[in-house]
DNA sequence: ATAAATGCAAAATGTTTGCACCGGG
DNA sequence: CCCGGTGCAAACATTTTGCATTTAT
């Protein structure tokens, strides 16, 4: 048995996943992990986030073809990409009535699904463009 | 002015994804196009699919972290992603109602959405894992 | 004939892996 | 101590770009 062990590195890449407002893509990920551990490398954070995966404590979010990082177990909810700032947070409302099992026209048996919504953030909206 | 050629290139890539029954990656759609054009190289596929987005004729989907490519202009779709076969298909009923301009409770402004359901295949439901 | 389009190979990106050193238990 | 974890650099995979050649018009 190889319990993973406590480190420095894990501690604060979970720690910035957690406190982040949405689902983070690696660059966001390596630089705020790395105010705290300058010397942090790509590497150990992309082996970390693998790690995470395997236990469940963290899952994947593919959106606008960018790989982005969330903790898991926050319960079903969805994400909002605003397209001025580009950052994506958390939904905590379902637009959707989907339960598992559904079978949808034309066959198809649904077990899950994923909504993204995207617009302005409130803070995009409250400043609009130039 | 600078009017876009026409190509057997071009001809049999829009064919292939004409013909698709949902989005198509990019070694779906080579391996396909190369079966009418076998010299056909990976960087005029790209090229082209640029060319279209500009055009409009085509747009990407992103899922499970693959860029995929479908014929724009067919209207508000959706897709269904099968867990057993990779496929994915169109949906041609919209599970959400959100019309543009919705405020989304938090202040975000909807402009657009995108619904992904995962499950099974009509013909994957009817063929069950061994 | 002219310039756009293609194919190839080299160059960017983004992610993974090998390896010597570091450090948690 | 010991072996897992880290950083670095090399290896990969995917998408883009440079350039000589082909080809639509």
């Amino acid at each position: 048995m190889t319990a993973p062990r406590s480190t420095r590195q894990r501690e604060v890449i979970v720690r910035v996943i957690e406190d982040a407002p949405g689902p983070l893509s690696v660059p966001e990920l390596l630089a705020r992990a790395q105010q705290d551990l300058p010397g942090l490398g790509v590497a150990t954070v992309y082996r970390t986030l693998k790690l995470l995966q395997e236990q469940g404590v963290v899952h994947p979010v593919h959106l606008d073809g960018e790989s982005r990082f969330e903790r898991a177990g926050r319960g079903h909810h969805h994400h909002f990409a605003c397209r001025t700032c580009a950052r994506v947070f958390d939904l905590h409302q379902c637009p959707v009535a989907l339960p598992k099992g559904t079978v949808y026209p034309g066959g198809f048996v649904v077990e899950a699904h994923e909504v993204t919504l995207y617009g302005l953030c409130p803070e995009c909206a409250a400043r609009p463009p130039a």
